[in-house]
DNA sequence: TCTGGGGTCCTAGGACCC
DNA sequence: TCTGGGGTCCTAGGACCC
């Protein structure tokens, strides 16, 4: 049976946070928009979380780069602006932009908040395919007020690759004949999956540009990099046989983190860290409909040495007690006192959906009781907002760390 | 006022079983 | 005695993505 060729959009909104909050701020009446001037949405420094999220192009000139510090921006770009991101303000233009591309297919993989495979290949041949890319990237910049750039391609990995050719408001095509001439002359740290600590090694091998990693020998990299040096090789001369993944996934973990505002060496604090982020987390956890089989606490120290420890539980849950409970277990294996601890993060891992668990074998009136607190709590977040519930123990302790609406 | 937070997948070693 | 070896599960840590 000869296969289809595959026609893939990948759409990558330009800079899409610093783009979504000019918007939102022309909308408000502001004059100037920050997509014409030297800024980044930045993070907040106060709470050491001062890194570039997004740049403008005029502040990418002078150098800035997504994250790294604002102190390390500034220097470079002495005029920057910094503004503040609104999560919730991208979500919305992320679900319109989604919207707006659901007219073509309901193929659509959402990748990540401003990206999106789309499955187009019940458009027929490449000048059919090239067209309807310029019909959407033209209708997304007169609707919804932004750009995007689009890669079209015959498989995810090298529509991904066009869409991060020259920016901003491009199509580019990426089909198998031009692989040379526009993927084998660019950097090998260009190729995706390939990252900081695999760089330096294949520049160590000679591998400067991604068509130095397409000659090589796939039984050499792969003897040398395992299952990474397969794919590196593959993704190196264009193939992926991936299939864009449109049906709406459950996730497989769930974790929240937190920086703390300062660094702490006292265990009955860490706790209550960890209360907070049990309570998140396993929040969400219900939202969802799932139980959780493992539960895993990680700890940043103030020299940024991160370790996690973790543990399968007898029992799936979605309780907040009892992750708490396995949450404090783990941080006392694993936490030497004294130790000046910057960032705490608890997840939930092997998620199953509450249905498919035979309820009742190990269910006892203890956990229907614990059940019945949770739904109360989670009503009434609902109802009045995340932080309007707070648990006693944490009323009580004046230690509260307050975190981030979600 | 120096370094976020949310994920997925892979690897390697130890325990344990047959 | 000369110390198998395959398979699976669990855990800690790491690499990469946006």
């Amino acid at each position: 049976m000869e296969k289809v060729q595959k026609q893939i959009l990948h759409i990558d909104v330009n800079n899409a946070f610093l783009s979504w909050t000019a918007i939102d701020r022309l909308a408000q009446g502001e004059k100037i928009d920050i997509r014409e001037i030297e800024a980044v949405i930045g993070g907040d420094e106060t709470k050491r979380s001062g890194i570039v999220l997004a740049k403008s192009m005029k502040a990418k000139t002078k150098g800035v780069c997504t994250g790294e510090t604002l102190y390390q921006a500034r220097l470079k770009c002495p005029n920057l602006q910094v503004f503040k991101g609104d999560y919730k303000s991208y979500k919305k233009h992320s679900n319109d932009l989604y919207n707006l591309l659901l007219q073509y297919t309901d193929k659509i993989e959402r990748f990540s908040i401003d990206e999106c495979f789309l499955d187009m290949t019940h458009y027929l041949g490449n000048e059919e395919l090239l067209s309807k890319a310029y019909e959407i990237s033209k209708r997304v910049k007169k609707e919804l007020g932004f750009t995007v750039n689009i890669g079209v391609a015959h498989n995810k990995l090298l529509a991904k690759m066009a869409s991060d050719f020259t920016k901003p408001d491009r199509v580019h095509t990426l089909y198998e004949e031009e692989i040379p001439t526009k993927m084998w002359v660019l950097p090998v740290s260009e190729l995706l999956m390939i990252g900081k600590k695999t760089l330096p090694k294949l520049y160590n091998l000679k591998i400067k540009t991604i068509g130095d990693l397409a000659k090589q020998d796939k039984s050499f990299l792969i003897k040398k990099f395992g299952k990474h040096g397969l794919m590196m090789w593959e993704y190196s001369n264009g193939i992926d046989n991936s299939e864009v993944n449109y049906l709406e996934e459950k996730p497989k973990g769930i974790g929240n983190s937190v920086t703390l505002p300062s660094d702490i060496a006292e265990k009955e604090k860490i706790e209550k860290v960890l209360l907070s982020l049990a309570e998140q987390v396993s929040y969400r956890l219900r939202k969802y409909n799932m139980y959780a089989n493992v539960v895993n606490v990680s700890l940043r120290t103030k020299d940024f040495k991160d370790f996690s420890h973790q543990k399968k539980l007898i029992c799936a849950t979605a309780n907040t007690k009892d992750i708490y409970e396995v949450a404090k277990e783990l941080l006392n294996e694993m936490y030497k006192n004294g130790t000046f601890i910057r960032l705490v993060g608890l997840r939930v891992d092997k998620l199953v959906d509450k249905n498919e668990m035979q309820l009742s074998l190990f269910s006892n009136e203890k956990n229907e009781k614990q059940e019945k607190i949770d739904k109360v709590v989670d009503s009434l977040k609902d109802k009045y907002g995340y932080n309007f519930v707070t648990r006693a123990g944490k009323l009580h302790s004046e230690e509260v760390i307050k975190l981030k609406d979600i």
